[in-house]
This record gives C-alpha cells, structure tokens and sequence, in this order.
DNA sequence: GTTAGCACTCTCGGGTTGCGAGTGCTAATG
DNA sequence: CATTAGCACTCGCAACCCGAGAGTGCTAAC
C-alpha cells in the first residue's frame, strides 16, 4: 500500500509525465511542487515506488516515467472530472446543426471526440441486439432491375440491387413492398426465414434478399466503426520513430477493432479504461484506449472511445467520452421506440 | 533534346531509385544494367542530366537521384501497361462478391487499389451531376416523428428526421409520399423547389425538407471520399521522420480533399498523372498523385486515383487506375438508366 | 524520519576520424 | 571525336570520444 505522499509523488510523475514527455527527476517535484520535503525524500520515495512496480527508470540514474501500474493507481485516484458547461452547449448545439441523420451524427460524434482529446476516436454507429424491420420498399431501376430499401428499427437504411427474371412494373412492385412489409413488420431476420405463407416467385426473391440482408446485419455487430483523428497520434513524440505506429495503423484499418476490443466492454457499463499492457491486441500494447458503450440499454447500443498513445490526458478523455456517449444515448433514444 | 542513350539513363535511374530508394551512382547503371559502355561515359551523361534538369546531386559527388522533371520524362515515356488477365478476373470477382450496393463498392475499390499499388487510394462516391428525384417515401417512427426516405437516380439513398406540430398517421404519410413521389419524379431540387402547386401545411414542411437535401446533396459534389492504405504510406523511408507526412495526414482527414484535387481532373478525361511540386497543395509537394475520373460520360461521375511518395511505380498504379476505374465505370452504367 | 553533501552514472550533443562510394578531370586509345 | 582507364578529391555515414548537465545512491549529520 502507499501511504498519502508516495500516492501524492505518482500523481505528480504522472501528470508531469503527460504533459513533458520525458523522465521526471527527484529535484524537479520537490522543486516545482511545494511537498515541502527535500529532494533527496523524494528520492527514497521514489526508490519504493520503483521496488512497488509504480515507476519505471528507462536508463539507470535518470528520471522516473510512469510504469502501468503508475497509470493505472493515477486514473484510479483520479475524481470525476465535467465538461466545462460552455463546451457542453457548444458540442450539443453542433449535433443540432448537422444533418438529421444517424450516420451523420455518429460521424460528427469521432470528428468532435478526436479535436476534444487530440487523439484517435473510434465511434462504431448504434446497433439493435436483434435487427427488426420497419419497412419494406422497392422502386424499379430498369425493367427487370430494382432497388429493394430496408428500414430497420433503428432509423438505419439498407439497400441491396435486385434483378429479376421477367419485368416487374412498378405498380407490381409496390403492391409486393407493401405486402411483405405488412407481413415482415417489426420481424427479425430469423423470423421472416421461418414465415411459411405461401408467396409468388417474385415475392419469394425478395424474402430470400430480405432474409439475407438481415443475417449480414446481424453478423454485423460492430464492423467499420468511423475513426477520425489519425493526425494527432502521428504528432506524438512516442510514435515518430518507431514502427509501432505502424501496426496500429494495421490494426486501425483491417476492420476487426471492435471485433477486439468490444468483448471487454460488452460484460458492464461506465466508462474503461485499459492501459498500456493491458491490451491484449498486441499493436494496442503501447497505446491506452478510454472506452465506453452508448444506446439504449439492452436494445440498442453501440461503442465509442479514445485510442492514444499512454501518456494520455486521462481525466479529459475520460470526461469527454462520458458526454459524447450520453449526448448520442440521447439522439438514439430519441430515434429507438420500443 | 535528350539522345536516346541519356533517355534510357533517366529511366534507369528512376526505375531504381523508385525500387531502392537511395541515390543510384554511375557504375551502378553501367554494372547491372548491360549499356555496354563505362560508367566514365554515364558519368558523363548524368553531368549532361543534371544541366538539364532531369536528375539531381542530394551531396556534391554521391548518386543522383531524380527531379520531378526526370519522373515526368519517365512517366511520358511508358508504355501503356496492363493488369494480368488473371488478376483483373479476381478483382471483377470481389465485386460480385460483395453486398449490391453502391457505397459498398466505392469502399471496396478504396480497399483494393490502395493493395494494388501499396499506398494511398482515394475514391469518392459516384455522383450525378445534378441530382434527381426517383422516389420519394416517408415512414412514422414515433406519433409526430417520421423518416422521409429520398431515392435519388444514381440510387442513392439520401434519409432525414421530419418533427410534425400534428400527429400524422402513417396512412397519410404514405399518401403524401406516394403524391409527391409522382409530382417529384425525375426532377433536380431547384425544379422542386420552383413547382407552385398549393400543398397542404404537411405537405409543404416535406417538400422543404426535400428541396433542403437536394441542395446538400447538390453542394456536396466530391466530399468524404473513401481513403484507404494510410497504414503503406507510413512505411515508406522518405515518411518515417519528417512532419510533412502530418501535414498530408490533416489535408486527407480534413474533407476539402476533393475540392483541392478536383479541378485539374474535370477539364479532360484519361489518367492523369501529378508528381510532386506539380502539386498546388502545399501538403502534395512531396507526392505523386494519379487520378482519373469514372461514370458515365456528362450524367454521373466520382473520382479515384492513388496518392504516394514520388517514388511510385508509376506504371502500375496508371494501369490500375485505369481498371478499377474501368470497373466502377460499368457499375455504375448499369444503374444508372437515363 | 529528514536533509545536506558528494561521488558516481548515464544521456545527449558536438566534434573528429576513417571508410566507402562516387565523382570530375585528364590523358590515352580506337 | 567518342570512349575509356586511372587517379585524386569530395562527401556522407557510422563509430567514437569527450565534456557538460542532469540525476541518482549513499552516508553522515540533524
């Protein structure tokens, strides 16, 4: 355990390590921060803190920079921080101005969450547990040629080229769209494959579309999140040289992020915050993620987060990603009617 | 006027420094490439190059390296090269592939022209060059909210949340949309927004939201376009240190791209092709660019192409342009019916 | 428990040096 | 006259060294 000054030098490390980037030595603490102890305190202290695994030495004599386990006790001790009331008013007025659509917010959600930590956000956009459908549409492109249009539970459009066998019209189509909408009303993919009335081979086309638009919907999840930010992370001192920025990038662009880091999130709520080593994927090693889930409990939900480099401003990410996630809780509820 | 000796010189040193990436020396060219003269006559020659601005000495005595106007040679020079049957077959392939539907090809021909050529690819989504109306269909989510659904020619489907003062059932809704649907049909926003038939108040508060979407979606022209493989980029030696890969990071993740990129492709057709200082964007000089336009000649068109170092292999990232472009093209041939 | 003092360690930047690659020039050659 | 061999010269690069500065660990005194 630590005792009230060890806890007090850490948060000191660490907080001066995020901001300096480089190993903070005994004198400067006692120097900069009125602990009203001597340097040479300091030092002892920081030699229990080394021996605890709080703190590491990247060159032997020379200063001290956080180890994970520093982070962690850091982000542990840390109150809950708010956005400031200004910046809140400012963020939820610019998803007022945009576009009213859920694409287009779950976009403007990455752009803001990005600029807010100047780091990478990664904002996947909302998902039902279970797709319903809302309504079923078709409109012919050429003679044999039509679009068929989804609408699904909540507010998301899918859409997918059918080319029939003979000439469809119009007319023919839209009595079919409204038949099957009627019929396929608030049905999950798996409940529409099971319906057994007795359909026209037309009709029947359009089940076996809709059934499979539904099964890729469903095996979906959390696929081709928005990322935004890519900028900042190039800009960090940390990732400059190396070629870990470059497996991160890796990992950034093969669609399978979510598929990786939503497992945590998916067993409890609040906010997580994984540190460092703490990531299992392996180019997230020197990266820390801030994450959290957003929706509509237990029908809707969808995942957002910061992904940066360790030294992280924790106590902002954290808060920003608290408030971006109710604001879009909020614009999904507003769309979701059980 | 270069002879045909300092010709193939260029050409030899622009082929490996492209595939090497260091200065290439005179007894380099004169001992792996079969000239049949010594490298004291190249050495003679590339004094003659350098005079004439085709080569360049990075270090007084030490190889030279190509100028912008030595790629320019060399690119004016090839031959027209084309993709191997077999792969063309496997590219057309992914395409069937994959869901039918328009946004999911843009992505995919991202996705496969940054492999191709192992750097950056660019492709915005098709886009008709004044946008008209197909169908027009709304459908309630709560009491007073509804969805209007806006399918445009180029099938694209464009959604935006209506707020009604009155409760509207979804029996007039789909009256209203199937009316406007018809008065609507094939027409660009600013006719819409001209027709002076009496509406009712319902009727009048979608005919302005549509009139607002097509005027969006009017501006929007080139935006957001799909970026892909930023990850090969970062792999390139000439981008490891310097900062002027942030620079390109925040001119891509900015939207304006497009816009920047744009002009110099609209006046004519082909694959162009723009290296380094060519470049207007500050944030390009450093690259090489080849683009070309897709669609369907004066009706629809988008824009892909492929960003890199100037060391690009220019031969293939042309004939992929071109294909992919080819590709695409007839995608959207097919659905787009006059 | 805390502190001052001191010797020691280690990094970092700048300067030096040696090596290898490559050139420019000149004189010889066909 | 074009080409070539030979040679002295230049330059970048990596290794090395060195001194300054920062910071520590230890010890003895408070």
């Amino acid at each position: 355990m630590l005792t009230e000054r060890q806890g007090n030098i850490v948060r000191i490390i660490v907080r001066e390590y995020i901001s300096q980037a480089s190993p903070v030595g005994s004198v400067a603490i006692a120097h900069r921060y009125g602990i009203g102890v001597s340097s040479a305190t300091i030092r002892n202290e920081m030699a229990r803190l080394e021996e605890g695994g709080y703190i590491i030495r990247p060159h032997i004599s020379g200063g001290g920079i956080p180890s994970d386990k520093g982070y962690r006790y850091y982000v542990e001790s840390l109150v809950q921080e708010e956005i400031p009331l200004n910046e809140q008013r400012m963020l939820s007025h610019q998803f007022h101005q945009v576009e009213q659509e859920l694409a287009e917010w779950t976009r403007l959600a990455a752009a803001l969450l990005a600029r807010m930590v100047s780091n990478i956000a990664i904002v996947t956009s909302p998902k039902a547990m279970a797709s319903r459908i809302k309504h079923v549409e078709m409109v012919t492109l050429q003679e044999s040629l039509a679009l068929l249009i989804l609408l699904l539970q909540e507010a998301k459009l899918k859409q997918q080229l059918l080319t029939f066998d003979e000439v469809v019209s119009q007319e023919e189509l839209t009595a079919i769209s409204r038949k099957l909408s009627d019929l396929f009303q608030d049905m999950t993919g798996a409940q529409v494959m099971a319906q057994s009335i007795v359909l026209s081979p037309v009709e029947e086309q359009v089940k076996s579309a809709v059934v499979q638009i539904m099964a890729e919907e469903d095996k979906r999840r959390y696929e081709e999140p928005y990322i935004e930010g890519i900028r900042h992370i190039l800009a960090q001192p940390e990732f400059t040289h190396t070629q870990s920025v470059l497996c991160l990038m890796e990992m950034l662009e093969s669609k399978d992020i979510a598929r990786n880091l939503l497992p945590e999130i998916l067993t409890a709520g609040g906010v997580w915050v994984i540190i460092g080593a703490e990531n299992r994927e392996d180019a997230l090693k020197e990266c820390s993620m801030v994450i959290t889930q957003y929706g509509v409990p237990g029908e809707v939900d969808g995942v957002l987060g910061v992904i940066g480099p360790r030294r992280m401003p924790y106590g902002r990410a954290i808060s920003s990603v608290r408030y971006v996630s109710s604001l879009m809780s909020e614009l999904v509820a507003e769309l979701h009617t059980g």
